[in-house]
DNA sequence: GTCTATAGCAAGATAGAC
DNA sequence: GTCTATCTTGCTATAGAC
């Protein structure tokens, strides 16, 4: 295979997940249609059915990238300087999701189909165990460092922790997809309020 | 209208939404057909259509019921005795939903569908009001007499932490319908950490 | 009110030319 | 690889008899 072949597949592959994401967030993954994909892209049929194999493979390939950069930001931040504290770490992940244009209500249909479909259940647990990975590891080297918060350790200070800042993540995506006065900056303001610091 | 006619047309009624509350927590919503709702009640088009306008409107009635009921718990919960401590309100909160037979899958979607369905949206935002408040009184009770958590007073304070509480039942219920592992009571150990006590 | 049968439509995926 | 045209399927909702 000449390199300039892959570029150009890796290339397109990229531009049709950019008009997935779009599409997705813009209406969930239940109500986009294939055609809505297809318009957003600006292509056709055969065009995207020649590099993926149908709409729900699209969407594990977008959560999958997305939550990919998700994590390396979050080491990014934990590798110069400080490790950031618990709150910070809520931050981070935030803002860093909503700038990618990611809307928060695709994450709560995507919670939704775990529920019921065995395929993107699998999907969901595997990205919330990542999520939940690099959580730890940022809460441990934080703990480590603060040990007056941590009589436990850092490691089962850590997990203790974890469950917490997971829901204060996902409390947020529902607050923010559901509530029409909700305010991203009070509520990360009260959260930081009860995460150690 | 002689009143027989109207008690049956009630239960008939009922029993279409108890067998579509079964179809849609099995399935969820959207992958919940008609025909999953008819075989689960045993009904026939007909017999559905004569009540209901549709699936959708199926779904509102359904999410309207079981709201309602919960909301009807969690008052009664937080009016007699003593204000509970805010890790004692989710306690209350969750082990209400569970013990009533609450699938939090549902509510899932709930959150889920909101997002895409003004009908919906609407309703679930009634219904997230409803217990924003009754948590927003008992906090405020609570604070009132533990002033030392509450230097800028019970009620700033408890608009404060309201959100917060707010997303710790939530991230219980993501929690509780996807992760495999997920640990009930230490997940309420770790809130409580968290909360003012 | 309830049944059976079916209309009508939306959407995911494929076929075959270029 | 990409296009246009189309096939197939599954599902909501209606029509009309009883």
């Amino acid at each position: 295979m000449p390199k300039v072949s892959d570029a150009y597949r890796q290339a397109r592959k990229e531009e049709i997940l950019a008009a997935a994401l779009r599409a997705f967030s813009a209406k969930g993954y239940q109500r986009t249609s294939m055609a809505d994909i297809l318009a957003e892209s600006g292509l056709s049929t055969g065009a995207v059915y020649a590099h993926f194999g149908g709409k729900r493979e699209l969407f594990v390939a977008v959560a999958r990238s997305t939550l990919l950069r998700r994590n390396d930001e979050l080491v990014a931040a934990g590798v110069r300087g400080e490790p950031p504290a618990p709150a910070q770490i809520l931050r981070v992940v935030v803002h860093g999701g909503l700038r990618d244009g990611l809307d928060p209500r695709v994450l709560l249909q995507f919670w939704a189909e775990a529920t019921t479909e065995p395929e993107i259940r699998d999907m969901v647990r595997e990205a919330m165990a990542f999520v939940t990975g690099a959580f730890e590891d940022a809460l441990e080297r934080w703990f480590a460092r603060h040990p007056g918060h941590a009589p436990e350790g850092a490691r089962a200070a850590a997990r203790r922790l974890l469950p917490v800042l997971l829901a204060l993540g996902q409390g947020f995506m529902v607050q923010y997809s559901v509530l029409d006065d909700f305010d991203p900056e009070a509520y990360l303001d009260a959260a930081t309020s009860v995460l150690p610091a």
